[in-house]
DNA sequence: ACGTGCGTTGCATATTATGCAACGCCTGGA
DNA sequence: TCCAGGCGTTGCATAATATGCAACGCACGT
């Protein structure tokens, strides 16, 4: 809607892949250079970039500092993150916590594994939204309007043999998913890597986090992961009365 | 230097104080409720900001990603993190990496204490830049000119006793860890959690990061924890040694 | 039923961003 | 040493763009 802003914005993703200099910027803006390079002052004096010694431009650690602020600020992290400790200190696994958000879903918390095979996985990154456990939860409490509309929307990129294929077995998934009440990913993304799942609801049962326990083969099997999903279960049941039981989001005026 | 991005950019630090509306927004940047809507709307299509059920906005899961995204590009983080690991491993404890930018020291990576008590930081957090021992090396390295500005315009809010009161101190600490080539935190930001920490230098000598080893008292006393001193600053230099070694940032173009 | 508050829209105005061309600076080659 | 080429930077006239206004629609509370 506002062009210069937009192609201000435009500039942070490109930054992401790596860092430009002013000519690069310019060219992929398809702009002029001084006007690059206005913008990139603009984002400059607020942070959002930075010139590193070789005067090429990256991202900013205020973006980074944002971000971090945007996710302290979710108050589902706040009431989930001693259930998700007191999960992991009972089965000893990795414990992710993750919400959904305009066609990406993205772990917001996350408790390490105790064994030394640890899985890779960031807080903030966003998740294979197509064969994640979690992601199926998030989406199969949308309208099945938009379920549709969504799953054609994705790629369905093959990590493994296992991988959800197509929109349509996507769509299989989530309505399995949608009756059961919980998920699985069965070395789906990663070939030695399984997870259970199960979903945070708020007041009105609407599904607005999804919790999930994952470990290596090696540590332990697919049915031994799965004899965990009652405390899984258990775990984001209790999360989910307390964050109904709560007042939803008041302001703090003092 | 462009009217209409400053505005917008604005706008972000503003929502990370928690939701708001869009009469609160136009309010607080000054403009037409017209004009906070468009910039709203521009920050909206590049997931800047999200919308909630309520009609409030907040920060956006995309602005999440691309920090994510802008950490994982640091290289220094790629070469520290084994090393982290590895001397996480043998002391237990929880250690730190940060990087100084502009005015801003933060947390780029994070290995967690073994320990049941574990102190809080996250990753992209500011660091408290007056006390934090990380802080002091990495300010420790520009030169004094520039030190002394920065001091000047820095807060010294007091968290504990033994926090830095004011510039003076300040320089003066900086100096003392700019001969010694270490720096402590002994309590300076929280009553009962020390650090010590060593610099992490380019292949010009120049200080690119720092790493800390963090303890609550009840854990090691402070004299205990200086007895790792040595181990952190050899750790330390040998990523120094694995970080100069490299190239100095190539373009990965196959 | 009525009024108030908030988000939204179209539009005329003028403020604001844009691209151009020229300059300065550094680097590398002759 | 001098010249050429590349890159970032600046001032400026023009034109495109953002802005505020006023009016509308809608929901909520009285």
């Amino acid at each position: 809607m506002s062009q210069t802003v937009d192609r201000a914005l435009s500039i942070l993703p490109l930054l992401a892949e790596g860092p430009a200099d002013l000519g690069q910027v310019a060219d992929r803006l398809g702009v002029h250079k001084s006007t690059a390079l206005r913008l990139l002052r603009t984002l400059h004096e607020h942070g959002m970039v930075y010139r590193q010694s070789d005067q090429r431009y990256r991202l900013g650690a205020r973006l980074i500092a944002l971000a971090q602020e945007a996710m302290e600020n979710l108050d589902i992290r706040e009431i989930a993150h001693p259930h998700l400790v007191g999960l992991n200190e009972q089965c000893g696994h990795t414990v992710h916590l993750a919400v959904y958000e305009e066609d990406e879903v993205l772990y917001i918390d996350k408790v390490e594994s105790r064994y030394p095979v640890r899985m890779y996985s960031r807080i903030g990154k966003p998740v294979a939204i197509t064969v994640a456990a979690v992601a199926k939860l998030l989406l199969a409490d949308r309208p099945e309007a938009e379920r549709r509309v969504l799953a054609e929307k994705f790629d369905y990129p093959l990590y493994t043999a296992r991988s959800t294929p197509n929109a349509a077995a996507f769509l299989r998934e989530l309505e399995k998913v949608r009756e059961q009440g919980w998920a699985t990913d069965l070395g789906g993304h990663e070939e030695s890597i399984n997870c259970v799942a199960a979903p945070i609801r708020g007041a009105d049962g609407r599904v607005v986090a999804a919790m999930s326990v994952s470990a290596p083969n090696v540590v332990v099997t697919a049915d031994e992961l799965l004899t965990l999903l009652p405390l899984v279960r258990r775990t984001a049941d209790a999360i989910s009365g307390e964050y109904s039981g709560r007042t939803p989001v008041k302001e703090v005026t003092p």
